[in-house]
RNA sequence: GCCGCUGUGGUGAAAUCGGUAUACACGCAAGACUUAAAAUCUUGUGCUCUCAACAAGCGUGUGGGUUCAAGUCCCGCCAGCGGCACCA
């Protein structure tokens, strides 16, 4: 039967049979709670990075489900973004309609993929009943002062004229017209992720994370321990404060340097016209200057002198812009002798280089001497740690995102929308494009924008700026679990967590949590700091301390040439278009066989040949094999075997080899039952769905075969069989013996049988034997002299 | 500069605990079927020496080390990839 047939019939057949991956909790069995990163539904389709990390999550929710888990594997949208808006800008059309057709185009992808997904959970965070949550967190937020208003510098497109989120600046410059971007001030939503940042750490030991995502949050959260020590100012009452690792190098600070942001720096731009031009000049940097002119410090000095606290000596105050002010105190005591910026700059400015922790015969004029070894301990200022981690801003100056729920009230200052006014909804606009000042186009719907305050009744403004993307995606796992009261809303002030701790210590936490690298320190950072915001408010299961048990990574596809795809390269592959080629079946069981599941790894049609072969040879051997009324006793080791290696590489992820062993499988086995038979397509049914269903039902059973049972591995079977035991000589295999399993249990039968092999006696002879060392059941060595 | 990852045949890659290195697949070569081609099937395929077989030697980026035994563990170096980057 032709794959297109095939497809069809049982992709109709999925759809009417919903129960099959319909996520319920049984008493009775265990759950399974397995969460793939939800996709932007763009306007290309389902790209070839989404089909393979959907095929290995799918792959392994399949699988569970077949060993009698109740798996919840659901899929949602994080439609909330940019290109949307870009899209709906350039094509005048409304980003809501973008959106739907958008993510119709996605489901159709994934069915036709046959990922076994609870369709009844989908979620969408641009639905309003959605947001509305998204929404209510962020009032909780700042209802417990985690989230404030500041003005921060953005990236600012002055060609463009809007303000620029990270993502959008690619190497100091705008991403859509090339132009370099400035710094520009703008207040904006500020969420105090940093209070967490203690939380983010020590909870990390509670999740099942690989080492390299647990490091890569560690160092994104950058913690170092040190000590903050105030300095006396000449002639000021205010004490400089200062954050340095080193306390132990206090004797050799001989001057201080603030960033050109620092109160004192300007108090002293009052007083000195340099000292203020230097500072507007720093002000001005674009991020591109400030990387470029990373090799040469600049400064400029205060004119200020303060007062070393170990021996009161006066060291000057110098401005510069290497020191930041989102870091530690935005001042620092310079140290020349042990620190390299600290020593440029003394170089170039001729200021003192003192040291404290002595070293022979180092130069100290040419190179600071920085180690590990510390000086005696000095017990000025209090200890305190430092984070690397910065405050999220959260505001976005576009159209398309959550709006944020806060009202701007001449006498009450911000005050949040009510609870039961939420959601509150995206009004519909005529253009999309930011304003020329770079605010939202909210800002110019006046009836959005003029409100009454809640709390006054007086007429006040609602804040026009929108979430960004990472909002929608904090919760999204909670979402899944809560399905019903989102897509169906609840009325008034009912609150949906509060409501359903019963379903969500059910389903929490997510077991395997699948996704990108990409997403390990933002995505996976800020929806743990979300998560544990929840727990503290007290509205999740108070056993459950983390969101994620176990995070997969999965691995990157690049084109038949090497680089990342892209439109621009035209080494595009979409899993579309393998599809309607060679199946999806194909498809799917050689995106897994080109690799381990994590690796980056090059397209290539050649080997996908490879696996098309073998799954025709897999119906092939089916159709001969049906009719045998039983098993031989080699066929049916070898598919005892199978089941064994097949069911531990799919815990494992490793999906390269299930398809290995089951090419090996196919090339090897000669004669099964049909029993014997339907065990071996259920070892192909989590990869191959199609093929499998088909050819299960072709053996006259009546049931899906991926509502059916796993195969088990019988221990017994391979208990009589032989086993080879090589033998070698120093440590070189010289010939191998073979010996019943029990046999192979007694070394010293082993060590006279292996005597008698010629080509160990021609090896042994006239030498004495030493050493043997015999590991029972995998090799003998013998050491001669 | 810092952090992380990777290095195995002509190619993609295997190798649970340190225990027969190169499973599985692609490619290539020879053969079968065919008027022919495609498809399919069979056999072979790390390197060196050899007509060939046997045997032997060498082989997991590189130099050392530990061990009866190292792709795997330890130390140094080289190359590539990804992330962060004046973080005091």
């Amino acid at each position: 039967m032709e794959f297109r047939e095939v497809e069809a019939k049982w992709q109709k057949y999925w759809d009417e049979h919903p129960e099959l991956y319909r996520a319920s909790i049984k008493k009775s069995k265990e759950k399974k709670y397995i969460l793939n990163e939800f996709p932007y539904p763009s306007g290309s389709g389902l790209h070839i990075g989404h089909a393979f990390s959907l095929v290995g999550s799918d792959i392994y929710a399949r699988f569970k489900r077949m060993q009698g888990y109740q798996v919840m594997f659901p899929m949602g949208w994080d439609a909330f973004g940019l290109p949307t808006e870009n899209y709906a800008i350039k094509n005048k059309r409304k980003p809501q309609e973008v959106t739907a057709e958008n993510t119709a185009v996605f489901k159709k992808q994934m069915k036709k993929l046959a990922f076994s997904i609870d369709w009844e959970r989908e979620i969408d965070t641009t639905d309003p009943n959605y947001y509305r949550w998204t929404q209510w967190i962020f009032i909780k937020l700042f209802e417990k002062g985690l989230a404030y208003k500041k003005e921060m510098p953005i990236n600012w497109c002055p060609s463009c004229k809007i303000g620029l989120a990270n993502e959008e600046v690619v190497n100091g410059r705008c991403e859509r017209c090339g132009h370099e971007a400035e710094r520009r001030n703008i207040s904006q939503w500020i969420v105090k992720i940093t209070d967490y940042a203690e939380r983010l750490l020590s909870g990390l030991e509670e999740t099942d994370f690989e080492n390299k995502v647990k490091l890569a949050q560690i160092n994104w959260i950058g913690k170092s321990e040190g000590s903050r020590i105030k300095f006396k100012i000449e002639g000021r009452d205010e004490k400089v404060e200062i954050f340095t690792t080193r306390a132990d190098t206090l004797p050799g600070a001989s001057f201080l340097t603030v960033a050109p942001e620092h109160s004192l720096a300007l108090e002293a731009a009052k007083k000195d016209q340099e000292v203020a031009n230097y500072i507007k000049k720093a002000k001005n940097k674009s991020d591109l200057e400030r990387t470029e002119l990373n090799k040469e410090k600049t400064g400029v000095f205060s004119g200020f002198w303060a007062i070393n606290p170990y021996n009161q000596q006066k060291i000057p105050v110098w401005v510069s812009d290497f020191v930041l002010v989102s870091y530690g105190t935005g001042a620092i005591m310079s140290v020349p002798a042990h620190d390299q910026r600290d020593h440029d700059f003394a170089v170039k400015f001729g200021l003192p280089i003192i040291p404290v922790i002595k070293k022979k015969g180092w130069n100290f004029d040419k190179e600071a001497y920085v180690s590990e070894e510390r000086g005696k301990e000095i017990k000025i200022g209090k200890k305190c740690n430092q984070y690397h981690l910065r405050d999220w801003i959260f505001s976005r100056q576009h159209y398309w995102g959550e709006p944020i729920p806060m009202i701007n009230c001449p006498k009450c200052g911000w005050v949040t929308v009510p609870e039961e006014e939420l959601p509150l909804k995206l009004p519909e606009v005529e253009a999309y494009e930011p304003t020329v000042d770079g605010q939202s186009p909210l800002s110019k719907i006046e009836s959005f924008v003029n409100c009454r305050c809640p709390k006054c009744g007086g007429p006040a403004k609602r804040e026009t700026d929108t979430m960004p993307n990472w909002a929608g995606s904090d919760w999204y796992y909670l979402a899944y679990c809560l399905f019903e009261d989102i897509n169906k809303p609840l009325s008034g002030k009912k609150n949906i967590f509060v409501k359903n701790q019963k379903i969500l210590s059910e389903w929490m936490p997510v077991d395997v949590y699948i996704g990108g690298d990409e997403h390990n320190t933002l995505h996976l950072l800020y929806s743990r700091f979300i998560y544990q915001f929840l727990h503290d408010l007290g509205v999740m299961p108070a056993d459950i301390r983390e969101p994620y048990d176990k995070r997969v990574s999965h691995g990157v596809i690049l084109g038949p040439d090497g680089f990342r795809m892209s439109k621009s390269r035209g080494n595009v592959v979409t899993p579309e278009s393998v599809a309607d080629k060679y199946g999806v079946d194909v498809l799917r069981l050689y995106l897994m066989f080109m690799g381990p599941f994590e690796s980056v790894m090059a397209w290539n049609e050649k080997t996908l040949i490879g696996v098309k072969r073998f799954l025709d040879r897999f119906i092939i051997f089916v159709e001969k094999q049906k009719s045998n009324r039983e098993s031989s006793e080699t066929s049916l080791r070898l598919l005892n075997k199978s089941i064994k290696g097949v069911t531990q590489d799919l815990e494992n992820f490793n999906f390269n080899t299930v398809v290995a062993k089951l090419m090996e499988a196919i090339n090897k086995i000669d004669k099964l039952s049909r029993e014997d038979l339907r065990k071996l397509i259920k070892l192909i049914a989590p990869l191959a769905p199609y093929t499998a269903e088909e050819l299960w039902h072709k053996l006259g059973e009546k049931e899906s075969i991926h509502g059916s049972g796993w195969p088990e591995y019988d221990q017994k079977m391979n208990d009589n069989e032989m086993v080879k035991i090589p033998v070698a000589v120093n440590g070189k295999v010289r010939d191998q013996l073979e010996v019943s399993k029990e046999e192979s249990q007694i070394e010293s039968k082993i060590v006279s049988r292996a005597l008698e092999l010629d080509k160990i006696k021609t090896w042994v002879k006239g030498k004495e034997i030493v050493k043997e060392i015999y590991v029972p059941g995998k090799m003998l060595n013998l050491v001669v002299r």
